[in-house]
DNA sequence: CTTCATATTTGTAATCATTTTAAATATGTA
DNA sequence: TACATATTTAAAATGATTACAAATATGAAG
């Protein structure tokens, strides 16, 4: 986990992000939260218990500072809001239309090699994603299924 | 294409939907726009051409009932507003962060081929895009640096 | 052709995520 | 200590979308 080699001081300091305290936090967060991609709702609410003055705004900001410097990605697919991803490794997701988790998927295809000229465009972000039930909701649901045939 | 054959009011028909004026209008401007990928506002202000009292309301329960049938698919790539495609046949998107436009991709590989089970999770959409600057972007800021170089 | 029930359309208000703005606060330096 | 600058904050503004209720159209029954 490069969190653990390089300090998140180091990180922010390294793109050119002046390493305030709620920048520092914010940045441990989406460290600490790869699997989530979370709302700026969820961290905001998570960081109060820390920062009881933080402001949404200063979330907002320091995730488009973040965006600009390629710290974080961004990903728009519930149309929505916004979620944003630690990992900025190539990669794809997978929403869950009944709980509405997003999660990690490993597509080793020819579509996410990437960066590559398609018809003339130049290309400078892939990105792909699935949405179905996930694998605990399909659970669920088979279970209330038995239940209501008691 | 399809629309030739069957014409507009069968195909609301078949789906279940009354095909009034305003619904016909709004699917016969997205059966001619196949490559615009348009948001709300851009349907609504042609129809208000030919339909002067339409509302946007109209516009969007309209749309709304056409994705629960089937007839059009959303696309939420840029994270500000849903832009909806006739063709519903599995294919990618690019989106130039110049001029806006979203063209399709024709991508076949393993990941586009989808409706498989990944990780356990049930799969019923699969969705795929490219960001970056378009063919004729390209063209344009060429242009404009051999202006400025004079 | 009326009358009534139902579905659709419309305009307005409400909602929700995000951005803008300006004041308050913190930071760093002279 | 004093001042310039950057950051944070709260509040207002924006923009896309939905909710709501009134107006209008449609279609069957009499
Ligand atoms: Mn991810
Ligand atoms: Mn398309
Ligand atoms: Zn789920
Ligand atoms: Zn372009």
């Amino acid at each position: 986990m490069i969190t653990n080699m390089k300090s998140l001081k180091a990180i922010l300091e390294e793109k050119g992000i002046k390493p305030t305290y709620q920048r520092l936090k914010i940045l441990e967060y989406m460290s600490r939260n790869t699997v989530n991609h979370p709302t700026v709702e969820m961290i905001y609410e998570k960081l109060l218990k820390d920062i009881p003055t933080i402001s949404m705004t200063t979330v907002y900001n320091t995730l488009n500072a973040f965006l600009e410097k390629g710290l974080v990605d961004a990903i728009t697919i519930t149309g929505t809001e916004m979620r944003y991803d630690f990992n900025t490794d190539s990669h794809h997701h997978f929403l869950c239309k009944r709980c509405g988790r997003i999660m990690d998927i490993e597509v080793t295809c020819p579509f996410s090699e990437g960066k590559k000229l398609q018809y003339g465009h130049r290309v400078e972000e892939v990105h792909g994603y699935f949405k179905g039930i996930c694998k605990d909701c399909l659970k669920d649901v088979r279970n209330s299924a038995e239940e209501s045939s008691l």
